[in-house]
RNA sequence: GCCGAAAUGGCGGAACUGGUAGACGCGCCGGACUCAAAAUCCGGUGAGCCUUAAACUCGUAAGGGUUCGAGUCCCUUUUUCGGCACCA
């Protein structure tokens, strides 16, 4: 009876259904007692085209580590979901008719389908789907908390509205817009990325990717809703210390959210329009530079710009915001190599030497950041300096890098101990040297052919000469302070969260609209609010989604006033379900909660959550805001939910390309099975290698693989009469054999419990294991029982039939996973190398744990090291336990 | 441009804190079984020294360094991949 794959793999599949043998029991059952682990993978977007072979990798990876789990007596949360709300099921359905739902059902059963192919150990009674109003009745309950909080700075928390202290002498109409102002969520009117195909609005994160498949992403004005997580961002950023992630993951966090220290700096405005007491507030990173500050460049979106603009510019200066606003943001950035710009006709001040500098406006500086003006010095910023000379604007050096320190300034101690600050241009000759090198260095600074942005000294800076640049910073920053222009400040590149989206595939928000500025919540007893049946999805035209075409949904009565209200027809963005989803799967089915806290406390933090880069600093950041929020407002025990995150890499086709339809190097899971079976596609995806690596596809390696499934059936199963082998004996194993499973077991133990997740390793150690058991005469059935057990976490199904045949009872699945005694796991022979300089001259077999005084003896009386060492002087002999031997002569 | 990761046989990849480079698999070569083939089993397989064995030399992207000893540590360069990119 040979190893068929097919017949076995559907049995035990049965077998773990019928059984719920993979269930996760409900929280009150579990034994408390037990350690926990919580294993994820991020959940897919179940599209039409079915799974890949880049899926089954991570959730393979994830499985080993849950079977393995479950074997070592935890409690295991191995749960499996869909993030099914999105918009290429909605394009389905504009082009076929066919409803979202019935499309995302048709998907989602056909991903589980071919998930439980694979014989992943998913807890199926969790399953959850972000699209089912049971999950999102939720979701829209967070995003009420969200709306109905707001975040308290000095507490450094999120806090009910009730708590807020509103400020006096308010009307109604002024509490409402203070009120609004805090909101954690809020509407927001102001420029957005708008994709015209897409027919919606994006956030920025997600930006990049709709370019790269072709789509255009324009700025526009609209309302749109937003969610303040900016106020976290300092708590995100600090947050991430803690966690066990990839080190190129947490980069990528810490640069987008992208914390920069520095100083707000208030010049006053001279402008024939202005009177007195006007400033224009800049941020900065080098405020110890301000002296070498020239000109200033607002924003052309600037509000002080019309203010502030003369007359006699009033032209070009509209000219040059026009043309900008037309420009797209990507425009914006290509044409980056040319600055362009206009003179207001308005000077500033800079405070620090009271040097009357003028203000123009580029679209270099971007609104959206710091204040949406800078202070420009154009000597120590390089698109400061492209600007300056485009424009004629005159530069000045103020600060030099260390190696001139001596040639720019000499601090001499006078004698009341203070020091003196000597410098200027003359100094080198003075000293009796004259440098040409740091003239150069100056004059190349002042032409523009040179930008030192480096940290140094300060120079030309009054109070600042001699400084480095953070002494210099501090005190020009205190300087401010005490004169009342500005103060310590810090910024962040993070900009609030863009929730809306113009979809009719998504939450609905559980909002109604009076008029245009005041909208109300709907109360939590009313939700879900579902999504009204239509059979057109086609956006309204309007840049409104296709919700608004629905008159008869969105135009209501509202009960409590019986005014005539209308509905918020934005839907949220696919982002918001998966911001918490990993919460339902500990309490899946609660219909009083979200997630019962007590429970929360027992599984969570995510002990092992796996997924791709992409979702870096989409789906990472939101999901961690979101755990923060539900954290602060007391309805969650942790603030961070992922504790140890990995990045699979990526399977490419076998060609070495990225796998795509076009290229026609796609593999097809379900074509593998067919062929090789789940267990060889499990055993071959953790095979290829680590699993961080990007890592071709391979063909013959499969091939490989289901070899040595056959092998090892063949090992214990005679395939003439479907018995097992004859020489399976229930004698004592053999001591060599038993010694051999001993260092088995405890590498795979190993391999598996470091989370390294590099399962290569694994499988390759057990292919030398049965390679050993082939020059057997004799095998004991402890041995192979034990070694079934290894093998079940990576290849389930054949392990499961093998434990049966071998006369086992019940499933693999909880027995006890093999011990190693030390003792036995080490060799009893080790292999000493003896060198000379370095050089390899000799190896014998040795007891383990010789002396280093035997050990030298041994390598002395090498007939080949004997041969190098003769007549020369041995200088001096290096043992390195039941390792090595160096004798170095001269 | 900046930041991060990586580069090892014909291929995928091993090598724990510096201590036998190339585990394991694929491919290839040879043998056994067979009328023959497939499958299977056994053996070999970094390069060079005309063949073999021993011995020797070279060899982990390139160059240099530290060390008794470097794939591993340090410096320089090249290439590949990933991320960021007017964020003041």
């Amino acid at each position: 009876m040979k190893y068929n794959h097919t017949e076995i793999e559907k049995k035990w599949q049965e077998f773990w259904v019928v059984n719920k043998t993979f269930r996760t029991p409900d929280f009150n059952e579990i034994d408390k007692e037990k350690p926990k682990f919580y294993v994820l993978d991020m959940f897919p977007y179940p599209s039409g085209d079915g799974l890949h072979v880049g899926h089954p990798e991570g959730y393979t990876a994830t499985d080993i580590v849950a079977r393995f789990k479950r074997m070592n007596n935890y409690n295991v949360l191995h749960p499996m979901g869909w993030d099914a709300f999105g918009l290429p099921t909605e394009q389905f359905a504009l082009k076929t008719g066919i409803h979202p739902k019935i499309r995302t059902a048709e998907c989602v059963a056909r991903f589980r389908g071919q998930l439980q192919s694979i014989g992943l150990s998913y807890d199926w009674d969790r399953e959850v789907n972000t699209s089912d109003e049971k999950f999102f009745r939720w979701t829209q309950w967070i995003f009420l908390k969200l709306y109905n909080s707001f975040y308290d700075d000095e507490a450094g928390k999120a806090k009910p509205l009730s708590e807020l202290k509103i400020p006096e002498g308010l009307d109604e109409a002024g509490k409402r817009e203070f009120i609004d102002s805090q909101r954690l969520a809020y509407l927001s009117d102001g420029p957005v990325n708008w994709s015209p195909e897409l027919g919606t609005v994006l956030a920025n994160d997600e930006v990049a990717e709709q370019i790269e498949k072709g789509n255009t992403v324009v700025r526009r004005n609209m309302k749109q809703w937003k969610l303040r997580i900016t106020k976290y961002a300092d708590r995100l950023l600090h947050g991430l210390d803690e966690l066990d992630w990839p080190a190129n993951l947490k980069e990528m966090q810490r640069n987008w959210i992208g914390r920069s220290e520095g100083a707000m700096i208030k010049f006053k405005i001279e402008s024939e329009n202005l009177g007195d007491g006007r400033y224009i507030e800049v941020f900065t990173t080098r405020p110890d530079t301000i002296f070498g500050a020239t000109y200033m460049v607002l924003a052309p979106e600037h509000p002080l710009v019309s203010e502030i603009t003369t007359s006699e510019n009033l032209n070009t200066v509209d000219e040059y915001i026009l043309a900008a606003a037309k420009k797209s943001d990507l425009e914006r950035q290509e044409l980056s190599k040319e600055k362009t710009g206009a003179f207001t006709g308005a000077f500033a001040i800079n405070p620090a030497n009271n040097k009357r500098i003028p203000v123009l406006i580029s679209d270099y500086v971007l609104v959206s950041y710091g204040t949406g003006a800078i202070m420009s010095v154009p000597g120590h910023d390089e698109r400061d300096m492209e600007f300056a000379k485009k424009f004629n604007l005159e530069i000045v050096p103020v600060c030099i890098p260390a190696d001139f320190k001596d040639t720019a300034f000499k601090i001499i101690k006078a004698e009341d101990g203070s020091e003196i600050i000597m410098s200027g241009p003359g100094l080198g000759y003075i000293e009796g040297k004259s440098d040409n090198v740091f003239h150069k260095f100056l004059e190349q600074t002042k032409k523009g052919e040179t930008c030192f942005t480096g940290e140094g000294y300060a120079i030309n800076s009054g109070f600042l000469n001699g400084l480095t640049t953070a002494d210099a910073k501090k005190k020009i920053i205190s300087w401010v302070e005490e004169n009342k222009l500005g103060k310590k400040s810090v910024n962040y590149k993070l900009r609030d969260w863009l929730f809306s989206r113009q979809r009719y595939w998504g939450e609905p928000f559980p909002i109604i609209h009076f008029n245009d500025n005041d909208a109300a919540a709907l109360n939590e007893s009313e939700l879900p609010l579902v999504l009204p049946e239509t059979d057109s999805y086609k956006p309204s035209g309007t840049g409104e989604s296709p919700l608004a075409n629905l008159k008869d949904w969105v135009n209501i009565t509202d009960e409590k006033t019986g005014r005539k209200v209308k509905r918020e027809t934005n839907t949220m963005p696919q982002l918001a379900g998966s911001s918490w989803y990993f919460l339902r799967f500990i309490d899946p089915l609660n219909s009083e909660t979200f997630c019962d806290k007590e429970k929360e406390k027992y599984w969570m933090p995510v002990d092992l959550y796996i997924g791709g880069t992409e979702h870096a600093v989409g789906h990472l950041l939101y999901a961690r805001f979101w755990q923060k929020f539900l954290f602060d407002l007391g309805y969650a025990y942790y603030e961070e939910p992922f504790r140890k995150l990995f990045n699979q890499g990526m399977v490419l086709g076998e060609d070495g390309q990225k796998m795509s339809k076009s290229k026609g190097n796609v593999i097809n899971p379900d074509d593998v099975i067919a062929q090789y079976g789940a267990d060889s596609l499990r055993l071959f995806e953790m095979f290829m290698g680590p699993l961080e690596a990007t890592k071709p596809w391979s063909t013959a390696g499969i091939e490989g693989m289901n070899r040595f499934l056959k092998r090892i059936w063949r090992l214990i199963i005679d395939e003439e009469t479907g018995n097992l082998k004859p020489n399976i004996t229930d004698e004592e194993p053999e001591i060599r054999l038993n010694k051999l499973l001993h260092f088995t077991i405890k590498k795979i133990t190993h391999d598996i419990s470091d989370l390294d997740m590099k399962f290569n390793t694994s499988i390759a150690q057990m292919m030398i294991f049965v390679n050993e058991l082939y020059k057997a005469e004799k095998i004991s059935r402890k041995i192979l029982n034990q070694f079934v057990l290894l093998l079940s976490p990576f290849a389930p199904h054949i392990a499961e039939e093998l434990w049966r045949r071998l006369g086992n009872q019940y499933s693999v699945s909880y027995e006890q996973w093999p011990r190693y005694e030390e003792e036995l796991a080490k060799a009893d022979m080790v292999t000493v190398v003896f060198s000379v300089n370095g050089k390899l001259r000799g190896k014998k077999e040795l007891q383990p744990d010789l002396s280093d005084k035997e050990l030298e003896q041994e390598a002395l009386d090498d007939q080949n090291v004997i041969k190098h060492i003769m007549g020369k002087e041995v200088v001096k002999i290096i043992v390195v336990k039941n390792k090595m031997v160096n004798i170095v002569v001269r």
